[in-house]
DNA sequence: CTGGACTGTCAACACGTGTTGGCCTACGGT
DNA sequence: ACCGTAGGCCAACACGTGTTGACAGTCCAG
């Protein structure tokens, strides 16, 4: 970690923090990274390979992330931006949580590097917890009959939405591949529905 | 490949194939990969710490496999033993398949590791792909109402499946830990039953 | 114009990996 | 009892990795 903290040359108390003549570049290793994680997990993606796909040398990662962990810590910043169920209709919840996991997912590929790595990388396995257990939960408390009981019906739809983006995403399962989004939203948005809102069976 | 094929010493009709001196470490070489892939995926379970595990020299694990490709190959063989949905009550297919899945995680290794290898390995994946798709699609095709939606139909309930097996055994996340058996049994059954049985939405 | 910081390149290091070949030991059929 | 051969260990190779430091061009404030 300890990153070069370069001090703001102009204006000090602006929010902002200066425009670095080297963002461009920062943001290309970014790029890079997410999607050599995304494609390859953790050990595979070389700082080689990101290094050459945003066309610099391997050494500048280094300068400006620390470290090949450093890099990975940067990339793993993911906002869920979960929509408040409080303001929507409550037979709808189920499938408008899938729609909108159907979106995060293909927005780009940060949640799918997460997920790869975390299969296999103690760090992105807190992560991918963490995301979830934080932004998943609160709308499960505000879903659910029993507000003690959303961690469980959290995880209950953690499995199904991650369970979709391995074989979809991921392994590539022919079928699941092929499936339109209509008719996911139709499979697991009662599935979803029933984990958050049903009784405790 | 092109493992070396000892000539069998004496009896040459027999079908066991003459047991060897070294089967023993032939097994122990298998069982610490299995823990191995299991625990670490494919890149990080070096043959280095299979062979160490095995209590064994590393050029062993070359001599009996001939590669660490050939040693996960011989890792990947699995039998799901699915039970024939002809033979059981409709209304249980659900919980049966679930249960049955519970089973097969917790037995051995196996799954996590084809799991957690398929993740970032193709031949991982694609191993994974063809267990479900080969085993899992005749149980839905039996069924379900409409024999041609077998594969879609499959394809969900591996998503389903996978999902908890991601989140359980790979992730650990918390509350997918927590529950029991019966209580998983409980929730995901009738999912899996719909995915299988309901009609097309 | 000039000095210092910033951006970038190059070559190298130390290390761990999969893999190989040579050597010694000890079993077991003849 | 013998000796071929299977079983096992050791040292080494070639390679790719993350990481580091020295060096050169480039911008901008003073």
């Amino acid at each position: 970690m300890a990153l070069k903290e370069h001090p703001a040359p102009t204006s000090a108390a602006t929010d902002a923090p200066a425009p670095r003549r080297s963002d461009a570049t920062r943001t290309a290793i970014l790029d890079a990274a997410r999607a050599r994680f995304a494609a390859d997990g953790y050990e595979r993606a070389t700082i080689r390979a990101i290094a050459r796909d945003a066309r610099i040398d391997p050494s500048m990662v280094m300068r400006y992330y620390g470290s090949k962990d450093g890099l990975f810590a940067a990339v793993l910043d993911v906002d869920l931006r979960l929509p408040d169920p409080a303001g929507l209709d409550p037979r709808d919840v189920g499938r408008v949580l899938v729609s909108h996991f159907l979106d995060l997912w293909e927005e780009n590929g940060v949640l799918t590097a997460i997920l790869r790595v975390g299969v296999t990388n103690q760090a992105g396995a807190e992560r991918l917890q963490g995301i979830f257990k934080d932004q998943l939960t609160p709308v499960a408390r505000r879903a659910c009959p029993d507000p003690e009981q959303a961690p469980v019906r959290a995880a209950l739809c953690a499995s199904q939405l991650l369970g979709l983006a391995l074989t979809r995403y991921v392994l590539r399962i022919g079928p699941a591949v092929a499936l339109s989004r209509p008719e996911i939203v139709a499979w697991l948005g009662p599935t979803v529905q029933r984990y958050l809102t049903a009784p405790h069976p």
